[in-house]
DNA sequence: TATGAATGAGTATTCATTCAT
DNA sequence: TATGAATGAATACTCATTCAT
């Protein structure tokens, strides 16, 4: 009797390779986040994952599934990284600086939020849910680490929910006018300590 | 030389009626903050100018001058009404109150920084300059404003343009989740605290 | 003053030659009349019609337009020459005739039924429904003229309206059967014929 | 010789289910039945008789091999009850009610000559031909009958194919004008009078 | 016997732009 | 000043078919 682990269909070539669908996912990713949603076409994608478009969407269903999946898997990375952060032991402040360090790095040539708000005028209704939910998980997850710090006594209690959102606001505003500083270093520096200060002093409430 | 008084040329049937350049420019300006430069066609704006395609070719050479248009115009609105405000006797963060009230009102359905970032790869190098410029002076503007405020001693001296960018940055992220609060109020309310204490809490440079 | 009536736009090239619509149409009208709905695309009648496609789409806004007016305007066509006929003063069974030559002669490669058939699972439902009527006022015109000489006692009274189905549905049939007989002329005589007699011999109901 | 009692190779599973040939077969047919060739893909097929498009491929080289098949065995089947209707005893009339209802009962949602017809323009010579001999042969037995009633005297001589044709057209109008009709009763009956007059009034050739 | 992966060629439709009046 | 006609290039998506297991 065959061993019944065997796999069906015709395999990947090399297996040791990205599958086909997670390259285009890669790829989608890095171009969506370039030049966002409605920039970039299926065949950009096709072309650049070096693979036909009707591979795509063999993997893919629509444009939108694509894009979706692109988004929702880089939320989930990107909370991931804040919760690994706020696991640790150092103080809120350092946190805030990896935080944001991170953050920029990773999303190099992109606006996060750009990205959210871009597609919202093509989506489906469903699509767009499934985007809010993983924006809302990454923003729930600096909430929490804020919310922690208040409860430890580090920062005064105020709106936790509402600073997460100005953090990251912050943040890409920064991001955005990169070349009107001398560093990122500089931008992060001083936008933390904007940001720090709001916290520092909210009237308990 | 002529009487100022007397109009040249053909009189427009109406004097209350905007020039036909004129209503393409407003509509495409509200259509284009509404959806985004690549989601709006000439033909969209054609229609609802309620003039043919080629009359808008007729004012404007391209899509990208279009919108240039639409954009920097917008930026030199939004300007001005800065600069009006900053003239006024308040204090500073009164001022910044009414600055909120005012941006969030007149861009209603928009975000200014998405508005501008999604051009940017689709647009030639001399309008994106364009664009770039009337941002910039927006920023400015504010960033005049708040440096006064530091010159007067209404609060610590620092970095007057990064204070500019971080307060437009709020106030589009607290726009953005306008959801999540109860009230617009509310948003601008907390918003201007936590960036006003942000401010006040600068050390000296 | 300018001669009010001047034509604005791009003018014909040569006026004496069909529009570039009617053209569109004409062609479109052959083509789906010889394969189908489904297996003519607009590529197809832009090529034959010699004009791009972006051109069809100018002067028909989807396939299913261009498809519901071709049917449309040749089933009025087809009406007109059904009451042109009827109007003429020979007895009912040359009228049939006549009838029967100028339906086979004007359809020459096609089947009216499939035609409108093979649309139903394409088109939109007012499209259907305009395909539908112009389709029933065929019958209609054909009902009439035959409502006529029963009233006229040329033949005995019974339902008209599925007599004038039945004459249509034999037409086609021979048509589509036609290399089993010898001559269009067989197929006609033998068919009107039958149907004659079908006619002819109904009780009174 | 192996006992014809014993089944050869691995026994299917349950005997009473349709081997997935089968499954695929009849789930074509009534794909193509319903909505034609043209609109019908090999995917469709593959999905509803929950197998994958590459099962499909397995058992049918091509998608004109399995519609070809699909309308044979189905034009078999009809031909098979024409034949049986017209083994019985009863005159000749009440065969030809008999033999309408089971028709339209059987092909309930579908015109077969459209079904045929529609084929012809996406097939090879070869499937082509294959068609059309199993139309004919549903003809050949319907007009078999036909005179056979003719030789014996129950109706006069006349062109007995060409009646034959002449029925199923009947049939055809008659069910795609349905809703005009009180009853599919109504239907039947004023064709089939209708039809019978054409038949019994022939003169002798 | 059955399947997962991949593809080349097509399909309807859109869009920025040009042109002649 | 304004317009009707025309187009080249793109866009999202589909489909019959092949291939390797």
């Amino acid at each position: 009797m065959q061993n019944s682990q065997r796999q069906l269909g015709r395999p990947r070539k090399d297996p040791n390779e990205l599958s086909t669908k997670d390259t285009i996912l890669q790829i989608a990713t890095v171009l969506f986040l370039e030049k966002g949603y409605p920039l970039i076409s299926m065949d950009d994608v096709a072309q650049r994952a070096d693979v036909t478009k009707a591979t795509v969407y063999y993997h893919y269903r629509t444009k939108d599934d694509l894009f979706t999946d692109a988004v929702v898997k880089l939320m989930e990375r990107i909370t991931g990284g804040i919760e690994k952060i706020f696991a640790n032991d150092m103080p809120l402040k350092e946190k805030l600086h990896t935080l944001a360090y991170a953050h920029l790095r990773a999303t190099a040539n992109m606006d996060v939020n750009l990205f959210m708000k871009e597609a919202r005028h093509s989506l489906s209704e469903e699509h767009e849910k499934q985007l809010k939910d993983s924006e809302d998980q990454m923003y729930r997850a600096l909430e929490k680490g804020i919310q922690k710090a208040m409860d430890a006594g580090e920062i005064p209690q105020s709106n936790a929910y509402l600073s997460s959102l100005l953090f990251m606001s912050m943040l890409i505003i920064g991001k955005n006018n990169e070349k009107s500083f001398d560093t990122l270093n500089d931008i992060v520096s001083q936008t933390i300590d904007f940001f720090w200060d709001g916290l520092a002093n909210q009237k308990s409430k």
